[in-house]
DNA sequence: TAATGATTTTACGCTATGTAAAGTCATTAT
DNA sequence: ATAATGACTTTACATAGCGTAAAATCATTA
């Protein structure tokens, strides 16, 4: 006997907002405990009103939630720009713009991405995930050096991987908070990050100088 | 009636061996479930083979024991030559000298280390004792760049913070983490980071030349 | 209007937490 | 010698969170 079809536009409606009520108070839970030690799904489910169960059932799991929260985040905070910055003629100027583009996105919910990035609290698991989300960075750096490195002389493929993770490091939301320090603007970390990064790919094209500092 | 005097030999020996087993243990514990998820006094106290208010008894809480850990390791870690590199006439050379002492430091327990860093779990409570650990390396790196930046031509104190809190960012685990990207070698790692500082040391000796990358 | 199935809740067993009260045992004073 | 003392450890308790299974709710469909 094959299920029968069912679709029931008010119970989805209502489903999807206790959806919706469920990440933005994940939001807020995360936001608020500092870090993910004090975040619990019995806290986040009291705080839509609604049961831990219920959690589960809208986003499997704990890990779940988090990517969601994660991705809500990502969808406002002007990661769709990355696009044009990657078709910028002028490398450099594309460098420049990528790096633009993350010193806002960290710092457009600044205390909900540093609950995020102490992923302790969930083990090696979310840590995984964020670690996929920023893949999309990574390679978008990658091309970029490719780009930039391109018909000088360091061609060597260890030598441009070298360049990609200092400046995957220097994108990274780690690096943007411990140079915003708790007191910097977001657009002076970024003038900052420009020029360490202005460095590094001046270092890797140019032929190797002196190496005395 | 004032308490009277007791000094028991064979008790305090017990008592201290129980500290260290302790000790191991989470030590142990804490390397094996990356991140402070899985990391509970529960566990400890079962691989120390003693019950759990035991662990309590020795060290008042989850972030003592935390700190415990962190400091025996900083004691078996070679920090103790910080002190002869600052002392290093030659002020680049000791900046050098630093960072190969906190890549060898990083490197030292790298599955600890990166275990304490994901501090998520203990919440923002552990993280300051480890920022207050952190202090001296940043004070360290604050008197170095007094000495590097002295008699040149930027005196000013915000331009100098912004040359120690990059050091201070370069020379940290996460950086040293990104960086190793998981297939580094410890020597690698050190070789591009002391690139970057002097990179960094250049730009901010240096008269401000062109900007641009 | 009774059966269906999506959604939510109640209920259960488990692990961990932090503390208080009791137990164990080497040491001290009478 | 032996009873009191106090350091160290354990048993016991109350609480909170986790994840799942079984029941309850209720809009839809036959």
């Amino acid at each position: 006997m094959p299920p029968r079809p069912y679709c029931s536009p008010r119970r989805a409606a209502a489903a999807q907002q206790t959806r919706r009520r469920i990440l933005d108070a994940a939001a807020v839970q995360l936001r608020q405990s500092q870090g993910i030690g004090a975040f619990s799904l019995e806290g986040v489910g009291r705080a839509a009103g609604v049961t831990r169960p219920t959690v589960y059932n809208q986003f499997g799991s704990r890990r779940t939630l988090l990517e969601a929260v994660f991705d809500d985040l990502a969808a406002r905070g002007g990661l769709h720009r990355l696009g044009a910055a990657m078709g910028d003629p002028d490398a450099g100027a594309g460098l420049r713009r990528l790096i633009a583009i993350f010193c806002d996105f960290w710092s457009f919910d600044h205390a909900l991405f540093a609950s995020l990035y102490n992923a302790g609290g969930t083990g090696a698991e979310f840590e995984e995930s964020l670690q996929a989300r920023n893949q999309r960075r990574r390679h978008a750096l990658a091309v970029l050096v490719g780009r930039l490195v391109d018909g000088e002389g360091k061609t060597d493929q260890g030598v441009r991987d070298e360049l990609v993770d200092i400046l995957f490091a220097v994108t990274s939301f780690q690096f943007f908070r411990a140079l915003s320090a708790g007191h910097r603007s977001a657009d002076e970390v970024r003038r900052m990050i420009e020029q360490i990064a202005a460095d590094a790919v001046r270092r890797f094209s140019a032929p190797p100088a002196a190496t005395t500092a």
